[in-house]
DNA sequence: CCTGTAAATGTTATAATATTTCAAACTTTG
DNA sequence: CAAAGTTTGAAATATTATAACATTTACAGG
C-alpha cells in the first residue's frame, strides 16, 4: 500500500479513489472474500471525499445512479466494508469513511475538522500502547477501540471553511 | 470529591447515586446553573446503574413516574448535564452514563463491558498526552476526544453474563 | 408587589439513523 | 444439474434525535 495524500491539503483525488479500490480488490481477493458490483460501488461513493459520509447520503447516490436501493442494501454493503477494514465507521457522526490503512493491522485515531469536516486517519501506535497499557491496569480485556478527536485543521486553523 | 466504587464490583450503589446527586447540587451552585427537578431526576436515572442508559429509557421512567414527558425533555436535560460535566454521551452506543469525575476537568476513557454492559470512566492522562501529541504533530488542534473501549471487564472474562 | 425578560418546559410533528423479516436471485460446490 | 449458502430486493418498522412554536416558571429591577 502506497503513500496517502493528506486530506486536508488540495490533491489529486481521483488517486485517492483508484488507490483504494485497486487495494479494497486485492484484499478481498486475498481474502476470498466477495467484492460485489454493489460493494464496490459504496466503497467508490464513500471514498469520494475525506469527508465522511452518511449511510444515507450513500442511499441517495445510489438512487441517483438509477438503483433503487432499500437501507438495508447500504448497511449491509458498509457491515461488509467495514468487516473487511475497507471503511470504518465514525460514531460520534453516525457517518463512514474510507480506511487508509486497509489490509494493515490498525486500531485508528480518527482527527475530524469541525471546520470543513475532512478526517484524517492515524495510525498513532503510542496512544494504542497507552490505551492497552490503561485498560489492563483495571483487568480490562480490550478488543475494540473509537478513538475520535474533534478539533481544527492546520488549514481551518488559519482560515475558515475550506471544502 | 470522595473514591468512587468500582462498577464491575457489588458494591452499594445506592451510594453512588446519593454521591452523584450530592456532587451535582454543589456544582450547579457553584456555577450558577440549575439543576432543577427534571434534570436532577434524569441524572437519577442516569445514575441507577453503571450502564449506560438511552434517552428513551429514561424517558420510558419519567413516564412510569407519571411525567407525561416528550423525547426533547429527556434530551434537554441531557444536554443540560452533559454541558456541566454530569454526564457523558458514549458515542458507539447512542447512551449516556454518569460521570464519576464531575468537576474535576477531564476527558474521559470509558471501558465498557460487552457482556455485563457496566462501563468504568477512567482519566488516563497518559492517554490524554498521547493523543494530543499525536495531534499537534499532525498541526491539529484537539478540542474534544471521544474514546471507547469495548471488550470483557475483568469478571466476565471468568464468568459471563454478570449484570 | 408588579412586570418585563430570560430560562425552562410542554407539545406536536418530523427528521435521521438503523434493523427486522421474509422472499427472490445469484454463486459456488458436490 | 441440484443443493446449500450467500447476496440482494422489498416492505415495514424500530430507534435515536431535532425543529418549531406555545406556554409556564424564575427572578431581577422598578
Amino acid at each position: 500500500m502506497s503513500a496517502r495524500a493528506i486530506p486536508y491539503r488540495p490533491h489529486n483525488h481521483d488517486a485517492c479513489v483508484s488507490l483504494a479500490l485497486t487495494d479494497a480488490r486485492a484484499i478481498c481477493q486475498r481474502r476470498n472474500a466477495r467484492l460485489t458490483p454493489i460493494r464496490e460501488r459504496v466503497l467508490e461513493l464513500i471514498w469520494q471525499s475525506h469527508k465522511p459520509l452518511g449511510a444515507y447520503d450513500v442511499l441517495a447516490q445510489l438512487s441517483s445512479d438509477g438503483h433503487n436501493a432499500a437501507p438495508p442494501t447500504v448497511y449491509r454493503a458498509l457491515d461488509f466494508l467495514q468487516q473487511h477494514g475497507l471503511v470504518h465507521r465514525i460514531a460520534s457522526l453516525n457517518a463512514f469513511i474510507g480506511c487508509t490503512h486497509a489490509g494493515e493491522n490498525h486500531s485508528g485515531m480518527f482527527l475530524i475538522c469541525r471546520a470543513c469536516g475532512n478526517v484524517l486517519e492515524l495510525a498513532a501506535p503510542a496512544v494504542s500502547t497507552e490505551v492497552c497499557k490503561a485498560a489492563s491496569k483495571e483487568g480490562f480485556r480490550a478488543e475494540d477501540t473509537t478513538l475520535e478527536v474533534a478539533g481544527l485543521c492546520p488549514r481551518c486553523q488559519a482560515e475558515p471553511d475550506h471544502d
